[in-house]
DNA sequence: AATTAAAATTGATCTACATCACATTAAATT
DNA sequence: AATTTAATGTGATGTAGATCAATTTTAATT
């Protein structure tokens, strides 16, 4: 059964372990949806109504702000969850945008349905917590980074850290993610 | 039993029940120790032991670049918490600062207890899931503001949503905490 | 209270990076 | 293959904020 469930089982076990009966329920609670390029997970001004676990693709969550200019918060691809995080766990409409980069296939999972397998499943608790963790660490460093670092430096950094990433994506996307002009990065090194 | 103990049973028991056995269970993996002003909690290059939880008090936590300037990821005061959570993660030597503000107290956590406490009792695991989660939440709006604001308006936003911290701490913290130079936020506004 | 040290202000100058404008190249779409 | 659309590159110029330097104000410490 290596079909495409198996893959979630796979993410969740190299956190924690669960017995077949335990990823029967946390299984049944969420839901597959798949999206073409361009299309929208999440949009500002509106219900945020899941958080997505990236089966397939790449996303970009960002904001516009009032020179419509985009600011991206993440990228987000195989085995990366993306929301807008803050209006899911409130329940309040969102202020970013979440689109995908490429044809993208997702698990949804929903407030209640979260709470619901982490109340009942004590290990899904352990694996939201570690994962959390996980990213608040990342956080840390690209705020650290924002503060401490160039432009091009943050650049260098990212090349090193994400090559297969700045392959994937346009550069300009990469500036809005580094936050500096598409003109400035393209006068970067090479 | 007004004690210092039962400040931190409150502020779990605001997020997640716990009975009386638990709480007597978590109650002993924590470890009480209180610091003057001027005192390091962690100091980079050297072991993390701990994640502090702040009963009084208010810490900083930064680190210094090459040419010695200071970055600060954090202000924390009561209720916070604070560590320098990627070395304490996994174990390593830190690569940050922590030091005390103003004489403060704590109450620590080793990794190997919060992951006891977390796998014996699941509503520790999910306290410190939610935690984690807004914690994350905060961080990405402070990316946000580092991407699309100006150093003006990340003042004028800090101002609004934590005036009592820019009152306690000297504006030259504020300032490296905001990403700008002390004589450029002397100039700004009023 | 006196002394020392730290914090904040203010001016002058410098620089990393933004913005604007336009040219070039590459990738979608018909 | 031709046409449209998006991505990238490059020069010229502008600006937010840094850095340097010196002064004043405020807070610690003896």
């Amino acid at each position: 059964m290596q079909d495409k469930y198996s893959l979630l089982r796979q993410h969740i076990e190299e956190i924690v372990s669960i017995t077949d009966e335990e990823w029967h329920f946390v299984k049944s609670h969420f839901e597959f949806k798949s999206y073409k390029k361009h299309q929208f997970l999440i949009q500002a001004g509106q219900a945020v109504d899941f958080e997505y676990w990236i089966i397939k693709g790449l996303v970009k969550a960002y904001s516009i702000d009032d020179k419509g200019k985009e600011h991206i918060l993440q990228f987000a691809m195989e085995n990366y969850w993306v929301s807008d995080h803050c209006a899911f766990q409130h329940q309040e409409p969102g202020t970013i945008f979440v689109d995908c980069l490429e044809d993208s296939a997702f698990f949804c999972l929903s407030l209640e349905n979260r709470e619901k397998i982490c109340f009942k499943v004590p290990a899904m608790a352990n694996f939201f917590r570690i994962k959390s963790n996980h990213g608040y660490i990342n956080l840390q460093q690209r705020i650290l980074s924002l503060l401490t670092m160039t432009a091009e430096s943050r650049y260098a950094y990212l090349l090193n850290k994400l090559p297969q990433l700045v392959q994937r994506v346009p550069k300009k996307l990469i500036a809005a993610y580094l936050g500096v002009s598409r003109e400035t990065l393209s006068r970067f090194n090479n």
